[in-house]
DNA sequence: ATGGCTACTCCTAGTAGA
């Protein structure tokens, strides 16, 4: 089994760009952020065309996350349980193959010390409470997405550039461990010791050409599905295409 | 060097992303 996620950065600019690498791959099952747009704008015939179920939570202009999977999925969460009306679109999850899938676009923050950071470290705050209440460390749970997070320094191109600012800050990457402590595992560090993979690069600079990115797109697992796990990789081809997502897919297959 | 690039919008100039 197949599962990947991608921040594609606006479904519809980036629908010929999703529909080639679904094409070539063939997941069982993708989650994207960024789709940018209502669910009722979601490209939701063109997936069906091609053999994929859809589950969305959009919005217009930000964020947004939506599930693909190749058999009838059902949506479990659609944001938090205790969300306010017309808050932000980053949660979303379904159960697929026994699996209790997660995809989350958390915050950027912007800023460290801004208004915008103190709703990313509550955001994460309450990812942490939300598998206490609802989700079990001894079943098989996926999280996935792009969590604004580089957790370690060997995810970060130049730690002196990104030391204690945004997306590498302390209190962000303490929050996002709070996370991980609720019995998660980094699938791609079960297969990859090495620094210098990342999941995005910024548009500017040749950043992409130099390999100046970090890694901030994760698969995270819980104990049952680490054994089952095989690989879990990076797939730098579509960021080497026309009209690229700045993100990078990360996929990770299942036994 | 505070730029660089991309996508969005009832504001095509301003905001947001990371």
């Amino acid at each position: 089994m197949k599962i990947a996620t991608w921040n594609v950065n606006s479904i519809l600019a980036r629908l010929p760009n999703v529909t080639r690498w679904l094409d070539e791959n063939r997941p069982d099952v993708l989650c994207m952020q960024e789709i940018k747009c209502t669910d009722d704008k979601f490209p939701a015939d063109v997936f069906r065309e091609r053999g994929y179920y859809c589950v969305t939570f959009g919005q217009q202009t930000y964020n947004g996350v939506a599930i693909l999977t190749r058999t009838e999925c059902y949506r479990e969460q659609r944001g938090y349980p205790d969300d306010v009306e017309g808050a932000h679109a980053r949660l979303v999850s379904t159960q697929f193959g026994g699996i209790h899938i997660v995809n989350v676009y958390v915050p950027n923050g912007q800023m460290v010390g801004s208004e915008k950071y103190q709703f990313k470290l509550e955001w994460l705050a309450r990812l942490r409470a939300f598998f206490d209440t609802h989700y079990d460390p001894l079943k098989p749970v996926l999280l996935c997405g792009d969590f604004n997070v580089a957790p370690e320094e060997r995810d970060v191109h130049d730690v002196r550039l990104w030391q204690g600012r945004i997306l590498f800050s302390d209190p962000e990457r303490a929050a996002m461990q709070k996370v991980k402590d609720w019995g998660f595992t980094d699938a791609f560090r079960l297969h990859t010791e090495d620094a210098g993979h990342y999941s995005w690069w910024d548009y500017r600079a040749g950043a992409f050409r130099r390999n100046q990115g970090l890694r901030i797109d994760h698969v995270w697992i819980s104990k049952p599905l680490v054994a089952r796990n095989t690989n879990t990789w990076i797939d730098m081809n579509p960021r080497t295409w026309e009209r690229p997502s700045d993100h990078a897919p990360v996929v990770a297959e299942f036994e």
